[in-house]
DNA sequence: CATGAATGAGTTTTCATTCAT
DNA sequence: TATGAATGAAAACTCATTCAT
């Protein structure tokens, strides 16, 4: 972009607040969960008065889902952005996971708040239309490299479920720190997926 | 009734009740978390009143940590209980994988609030101490199979939380609706795995 | 008595389990009063249900005025039996101030309770009107003597508070650990008020 | 208003409503006791919302703290401040008497509260080290006075008791309406106090 | 008679949200 | 626009009292 900041620096300043705020709001809401981080505490940490957040969502609610939306998005890109769809099935898995994994070692309390509120009450429509997104993605891989005979026939989404439960479930095991995610043991993991996935010869 | 009465009736019925408030609490704290489930909430479905919780139970933290070390001793006694340990590597994962899932389908409620649950910090030592022993015991298998060059070489780990969490995607997606558990899916997971964790031939 | 104990066994059990009630609930209202001490706790400290209270007594309330009255006659009957109303007055302060001190040797957690409640809105009339017996009855040594001259001349009631006072500060004090009750100090005191109240010649 | 105003409006009206809750609470705690009181009672005395009241105070225990602290130093100033060490003891008595009683006739109700929780288990180090304090003082006083050979030689603290507990119980008594706290009264009342403390001739 | 389990009203305390400044 | 003091509704928990056994 050519301009810069012409905006008026009220704006900024405005910018930068609600980015406060939701900066605060998805390390709470990562590691006490939503009904467990109180609005003025979310305050505080943002350095903004308790008041203020209310200027910038209409609830507690809108916070939520305004993280889960921006963070899935997020993560739905760093997948999807340069994805290498002419190339070998292999290579796209290493794509997939080598993305996830790096995404979520750059923002941790992002996939953290991602996985912990997948599927929560208070996610409104929008929250949840983009979660069947992501799905319907992983789904459609599988589908296409189904009928190309490269990965297993298997009753709809298992493989695609199966592989994204295996991501998550390692990176929550590393979380805890019950193992450790080097360059080794992730080409370690990524191979025993791309067996798992992979039609073998007879 | 003429005899047959084991216990003292007051005996039964106050088991009952507190039968009834932990079936009650289970349900409620699966769907809506710690947090998001209010003490008389857990009552009223429970048919008891509000007071009563607490003749059971000292808290509310009581109560979560009451149900996690149940059902988590029931998982690993249902994975456990009669393991073939002499049987080959494969039975032994089909054995793992149809315990678990059985599981999960005869009490979705409480593998759901495992799930949710696990890493909580209303968790109490002796609960935390029992998250450790399922993981503990599922390392062991890996160590040792892996020694005899049935399953692959891997860092520490790895292949156990793979294992792990592509169940409890799998049946994540099921509950939500995502996709279907039927023996002919299930098969189709169980080889998956297999593939993901044996050691291939060159 | 020539009777002894025709009364049915079951009133005797039935007598001691009112004492005992009774007991418990003096000691606990002396320390953390009436409105700190829980009824079930009551019940626990005497060893009965905490139903059977309440065969006992209508409610919490009527516990307390019990008491009142019991220890409240029997600190009168331990002052006013055997008054020596011949005796010179200064032998009548020795008696007041010896049964006074000596009832609250032997009944600390009586006198404390006295202490305590004399004055709670949770007493009824009659545990009202025993406080205000007692007080006539000061009064009435005190302008009977000083119309003899042996005491001061005093606006009414000022020299019996005086009196009241002086000994319940003793007590609180020696209760509390700040100093002691030896015959000596006893002695001191007694001599003090002697003092105190006697008319000094010019 | 031109100017004048030494703090902030804010702080003010802060202050302000901190006092109608200190107000409202040692009204209430020297009327009905501690556990008597229920939070919200206060806050409606205080005309303030009952939330409003922990803005102010960690706990209720905060407030009764709080106000045995600033009652009990206010009347260890009132009795301490400008004491005339220099003058005879009949002068000092004279002082002490009639500050305490001055401070009770202005502020019946601090002095009420301060009586009735001299000894209470929910009080902090703070507080019973303030209380320690005043007992310290007086008894300095007499032990000065007895080494002049102008006082009585008696047990240590017999005496400052004794003075203690008369006043005390004096006040009371005119709180209960059994008497009234004329010049006359309380001239009577410190000249047997006088004699009840001084050595007297041979 | 005696019990103690059961309870709902009441306790202290927290918190999402509002609003005067 | 930003604040944070204020609040009432609701949370967790306690307790005087009842009642089935």
């Amino acid at each position: 972009m050519v301009s810069g900041a012409e905006k008026p620096p009220r704006a900024e300043a405005s910018a930068d607040k609600r980015e406060a705020i939701l900066a605060a709001a998805v390390e709470l809401f990562a590691e006490k969960g939503f009904h467990g981080t109180a609005v003025p505490e979310i305050a505080e940490k943002a350095g903004v008065g308790a008041g203020t957040i209310y200027r910038y969502f209409e609830s507690k609610e809108a916070i939520v889902n305004a993280l889960f939306q921006r963070h899935k998005s997020a993560l739905l890109a760093a997948v999807v952005g340069d994805f290498p769809y002419e190339a070998p099935t292999r290579e796209q898995l290493h794509h997939f996971v080598s993305r996830v994994l790096s995404f979520a070692r750059k923002h941790p309390v992002a996939f953290k708040f991602l996985e912990a509120h997948h599927h929560a009450p208070y996610l409104d429509d929008k929250s949840r239309a983009m979660e069947a997104n992501v799905i319907a993605l992983a789904n459609g891989f599988f589908e296409q490299n189904e009928r190309a005979r490269v990965v297993k026939r298997a009753p709809a989404g298992v493989l695609a479920w199966l592989m994204w439960g295996a991501v998550v479930g390692l990176l929550r095991a590393v979380w805890e720190g019950r193992t450790e995610l080097t360059p080794k043991s992730e080409a370690a993991f990524e191979e025993a997926l791309w067996d798992a996935i992979r039609r073998h010869p007879e």
